[in-house]
DNA sequence: CTGGTTGCAAACACTTTGCATGTCG
DNA sequence: CGACATGCAAAGTGTTTGCAACCAG
C-alpha cells in the first residue's frame, strides 16, 4: 500500500481520502467550505507524514493566517477529520484521519533526524480490552509511536568520529 | 504491585527507586547532589502519576526556582533517570524511570478528567522488532498511551445534570 | 442577510537562556 | 578553589483569543 519516497525518505500513503469526501463531511457538520479550509485539507492529503501547524502554514505559502490554520485544525480535530501525533518535542503534528476505522497505523520516528515513517499493523484489540477492562474505562483508544535510529543516522553515527558511547 | 490512593484517586507505585540509588547515579554522572535536585527526586518518588514541571515546582513549595526544575528535569532526562510522558495536551510530564529494563509500563488517561492510571504489561518485543525490522531502524523503543473515559466521568456523562460533585 | 470565518495583533502558556552569584566536591 | 548549579529576569516558541471586517450558504 505504501511507496518509499526517495526525496523525503519517508513513506507516502497512496490511499488518501478524496477532497470531495472531506468537504462533504464538513458540509454535514454545518461547516463552510472556505478557501483556507480546502487548502489545508489538500496540504494534508499530499503529506502522509504528520505536519505541524507552522509547516502547514508555510506549505500554504501564506494563503491564510497562521491563526486560521490553528483554528481550522482544531475544528477538523473536533470533527474527527484529523489525528494528533506527538513525537515528543512538544509540538503537535497532524495527519488526515483515514476513513473511519480502517487504515489504523502508527509511526516510527528517528531520534536522530526526526524523520517519520508510517508503519502498518498494531497489536490485537483483545490486548487493549484486556489491559483496560479492569480499570473500568470505556471508549478506549490508544496512541503508539516507535522511536529509533534510521539507517542514515546509523551510518552517520558509526562513520563519523567514533564518539558514540553505547547507550542502554 | 499497585495500590489505589484514595486521596488522589490514582495508583501509587510501591516499588520506587531508593533515593540513595538515585543520588548514586547522579554521582556517577559527575553531577552534584544539591538540595533542589534531591527534592525533585523525592517529589517524583512520591507520585507515580507523571507530573508537569509546574506541578513539581508547586509541590516543592518554592524550594527552588521553576527554571531550576526545568534544568534538572532535562539533566535527569539525559541521564536516563526520568521518562517523558505526553498525554496530548502539549505539556510534558515526567515520571521516575524504574530500574533499568524492568517495570516497563504505560498509562491510561481519562479524556474527561485527565486522570492518569498506570497500566502493567505490554505487547511482546517480537512485535516491535517485526514491525520495525523492515525499516532498518536500530535501538527501537516505543511510547504507548491509552485514552478513555474513567468510571467517574462515565457516570457523570450518563447521569447528565444529575448532581454528582463528589470532590474528585 | 446572518452566522460562521478570517486577519491582525495581543495575550497566554510552556520552555529555554544569559548572567551574576552561590555552593558542592 | 574551580566547575557546576541556582535565582532572576528576559527572551523564544507554540497556541489561543478579542474584535472588526468578510464571505459562504
Amino acid at each position: 500500500m505504501n511507496r518509499p519516497c526517495t526525496e523525503h525518505g519517508h513513506v507516502h500513503r497512496l490511499i488518501q481520502p478524496a477532497l470531495t469526501d472531506l468537504t462533504e463531511k464538513l458540509r454535514a457538520g454545518d461547516r463552510k467550505i472556505t478557501g483556507p479550509r480546502q487548502s489545508i485539507l489538500n496540504v494534508l492529503r499530499q503529506h502522509a507524514s504528520p505536519l505541524t501547524n507552522r509547516e502547514i502554514h508555510t506549505l500554504l505559502a501564506d494563503e491564510c493566517d497562521l491563526a486560521t490554520v490553528y483554528r481550522n485544525i482544531h475544528t477538523l480535530l473536533k470533527m474527527g477529520l484529523v489525528n494528533r501525533v506527538d513525537i515528543g518535542d512538544g509540538t503537535a503534528r497532524w495527519e488526515l484521519m483515514a476513513d473511519a476505522a480502517d487504515h489504523h497505523h502508527h509511526h516510527l520516528v528517528c531520534t536522530g533526524c526526526q524523520a517519520i515513517v508510517e508503519v502498518e499493523g498494531c497489536f490485537p484489540v483483545d490486548f487493549e480490552q484486556q489491559l483496560t477492562r479492569r480499570h473500568g474505562f470505556s471508549q478506549v483508544t490508544h496512541r503508539l509511536e516507535f522511536f529509533g535510529l534510521c539507517p542514515k543516522c546509523q551510518a552517520q553515527a558509526t562513520g563519523a568520529a567514533a564518539t558514540e558511547p553505547e547507550r542502554a
